[in-house]
Formats: structure tokens, sequence, C-alpha cells
DNA sequence: CGATCAGTTGAGAATGGTCAAATTCGGTGG
DNA sequence: CCACCGAATTTGACCATTCTCAACTGATCG
């Protein structure tokens, strides 16, 4: 039942066993299939919301603009992910979401996704504890903007990427596929791409990490972990839990 | 039937006109009434969560430790706030939340927290939608810290959280009281507390707003949501709902 | 073979941090 | 009432991290 073609699946499988009727109502969720170019815009900040995304394949971030025109990266999302989400319940979506690689993404019409939630109260329970995970991550980008050196942040966000990415199978402790460029880094991060290349370069010199050729390579997994004061707790998932 | 005295109802209000049954339903949860001390743990980071708490009066807020000692402030509750929601699906809290002043707050069990959402559906969907409101605060939080300058930053968040009480009644465009020293500033926006001592004088001196006795006054509110980029379209909301 | 975009590197400037020393202020006990 | 204590705030001097600007390299793609 489990296949990687649909990953939403695959991650809720972490929390919920799903029967067969619940496979077939995530089914009918991914009937209205879109493909967005690397990019475009996925969702626009104030728009009023009528539908949330899968993303199905592909890499997608969420961010604000400024005034002045800088922008900060809130997440970014791999398959398996919902978007959209918060706005259901704020009406108008807080912020923008563009596809960073062509993205394949389902779009679920909110009142069909409400019935699913109805319907499969498992599902929606689900949901919302991917939900609580994503958020755990952002406060976690928060720790990281607020209180970490660029080293440290640089170390601690490339670890976290690959530990998000472990749990649905895309990669392990010796790294994992990275399409982001070093400039996406930098809005993430709330740093200059300048400083990004430069912090890259000494993890890479001192051995820790490499981010090239859309690969990040973990060297010493240890080390960088103590470097970055990385505790992966807030992602810890023991097994499915219903 | 709203009072004061139950701030929860009274949050709660803008988003749907609360029937005396749910009304019921909410007093219910109030009743295991708890008291902290000021800088006394409320929830700490790790435990295994079995309650949540409804803040009833006084101010807390939410953080995390790093493994050398600093510490970021995730964000501040205030009456009427829900604490430990994520970490009801994430079985245990993902960071620590301390009283700032003397709290009172009902402590509620899961269960009981539960069965309230299944009998009154629309005190779900009401709670749901602070808890995404607050979501939303923090990942703007998240744009202060990544993306603006100590003096946007802190006229930002003052800004923010006169936004945010000035929603339950305790402030408006002229201030707000406000407990915190500037240290929990500092540990919110990740700053050192001298300098944002010497922000809040540049601040203080340009006429824009003081920060003093325990109480914030925008003097010149215009100006200041100028300087600080403040766009408060993620807190708008425009009567109930439901 | 331009053109464009990502990545790299250097030099100098700026923002914000650290350390240390007052100063103020609200209690508290005498 | 007053002296004293500790916590919070304030200020100065100096330092470090990170930014900005600018130039250059290298790859990719029509």
């Amino acid at each position: 039942m489990l296949n990687p073609e649909d990953p939403l699946s695959l991650k809720l499988a972490a929390f919920v066993t799903l029967s067969s009727a619940e496979h077939q109502a995530l089914a009918r969720l991914r009937r209205r299939r879109r493909t967005f170019a690397a990019k475009r815009e996925i969702i626009l900040e104030g728009q009023r919301s009528l539908s949330a995304f899968i993303v199905e394949s592909g890499w997608a971030c969420s961010f604000k603009l400024l005034p002045e025109g800088e922008r900060q990266i809130v997440d970014f999302h791999v398959p398996g992910d919902v978007l959209g989400l918060r706005s259901i319940l704020l009406r108008r979506s807080d912020h923008s979401v563009e596809a960073v690689t062509p993205v394949k993404a389902s779009e679920v019409l909110i009142p069909d996704l409400l019935a699913c939630f109805s319907q499969a109260p498992r599902i929606a329970t689900a949901v919302l504890w991917a939900a609580a995970r994503d958020e755990a991550t952002v406060v976690e980008h928060l720790v990281d903007l607020g209180r970490r050196s660029a080293e440290a942040r640089v170390a601690h966000y490339l670890l976290e990427l690959g530990a998000r990415l472990k749990l649905v199978g895309k990669g392990d402790d010796t790294g994992f596929g990275c399409p982001l460029k070093q400039h996406y880094l930098a809005d993430a991060l709330g740093l200059s791409p300048v400083h990004v290349n430069r912090v890259l370069r000494r993890l890479r010199e001192d051995g820790l990490v490499t981010f090239q050729n859309e690969l990040v390579s973990f060297n010493d997994f240890e080390r960088l972990k103590d470097l970055a004061g990385f505790i992966p707790d807030y992602l810890d998932q023991d097994g499915p839990l219903l």
C-alpha cells in the first residue's frame, strides 16, 4: 500500500496505520494535479485561500516579503507536505509560497479536505500531527535566527533538513540531495549570500559538511552536531501512535 | 455573558458567537485553578505532557534553552491564551514555558479538553483558529529575527504586542501595560540586553515610543509603524466568522 | 560566443556584542 | 524615616561578526 508515489501517506504512516478506506479517502484528495515551474508562485500572501496543496514532488518554500524587498524564508516544503492549512482558518494566507524546483502538487478544495477529515477523523488527526511537527521546526528555526552564530546556524539548518528528509526516506546520516542554491539558504537563515558562501567554505575546509552539486554530504556528523548544538528531540517519532 | 474574568471566551468571541451550552463547556475547563509565582516553570521542555493550561491572568513566555545557556523566547502569553496545545499531538513539549509575572491559569487535562472539543466542535474550531493566529505571530517574529535591524525589530515587536493586546481589550493605539523587563525583550528579539537598552533610548529620544514603568506608550504611532514596516494584516479579524 | 546566473574572494564599513562601571529604584529591616 | 541590598537600567570603550560593494571565475544555454 505504501509507495513513494504517495509521499503524504508515507509520512502519515509514521503516525497512524491507515486502513484501506483511509487510503482511498487520501487518494480522492489527490486527483487534481497541478505543476509549477521553478520560481512560480503557488500561494500568494494576502490571497483569499480556497484550496490547499499536497506536494507530490519537488521542493517549495514559504516566505514573507518586507517593504524594502528583502525576503525571509519561513520553511522549505518537500514531498508529503501540506501547504495552506493555516490559511483555511485565517481565511487569507499570511505568507507566500513558491516552487524552488519544478513542483507537482495536488490541489485540494477546502470543502473536499473538510469532508475527508469528517469521514476519516484519523486522517484529520494525522494531518494535525504533521502540522504540529512543522510548527515545531519553525520554532527551532526561530532559535537559529535569534541565538545561533552564522556557523552554528548553517550547520544546524543543514542537520535539520537532513533529519526531516531522513524521516521520509530521502536522506541518511551521510547526507541528502538538496536542490537549494546558496541564496535560498541565505534568505532562510537571515544571512547575506556572501556570508553563507564563506561559512560553507569554512565548514567544508574543516571537514564537517559539503554543500555542492545539489548534494549535502555530512563528512563528520558528530563534530557537526556538536558545533551546531543539534538535539533533534523535536523531530523524534517513535512509530505509529494510533 | 462576556466578562474580563473569562479572557478565553472573550478572545474566542472574536471568532464564534458562543451559545450558553458552549459557555458552560468552557467553564467546565476552568475549574482546576493553579497559580505560579513569577519565574516559575509552567511547562518543561521534554516533559511528557498530560495537561494544557488556559492563562487567566498574568504574562508567561515560552522559550527554548541552548546548550551554552542562552535562551530564545518564542512568544509571550497573555490572558486567554492556551498553552501546551501542540504538545498534545507531539506527546512531549518541544519548549518550556515560565511565568513572567505571577500567573493564574486553569489546568486542563487532555481527556477533558478532547471531550469538550467533541461535545462542542465549534469550540474546537475556535481554539484551532486561535492557535493558527498564534502561529502567524511566531512567523512574523521569525521575520523580525531574520530580516529586521535592531531598531525596526524592537519597534515592530512592540507594535505587534500592542496589536495583540488591543484585540483582547488590554491596549490601544496610545500604548499598553507591559510587565516585561528589558532582558525579556532581549531574549525574545535575539539581541543583547545592553543593545536593547540603547535602541529603546534612541526610540524614546526620537519621540517614537517609550518603554518605562511597565508601560509602553506610542508617542508617534504613524512614524513608528513606518520605521518598523508594520503591516498587521496577519492579526486582522473582521468579526465573528461562525 | 555572448549572456546570464551561481559561486568566490577581497577590502572596508557597520551593526551589534562584550565587559566593566555607574546609577537608579523598589523594597526591607532597623 | 533612613540605610542598605539586589535587581534593572544606563553609559562608555572597545571588539567581533556580519554586511556591502565590487570584481572575478566558472558553468550553462541559447
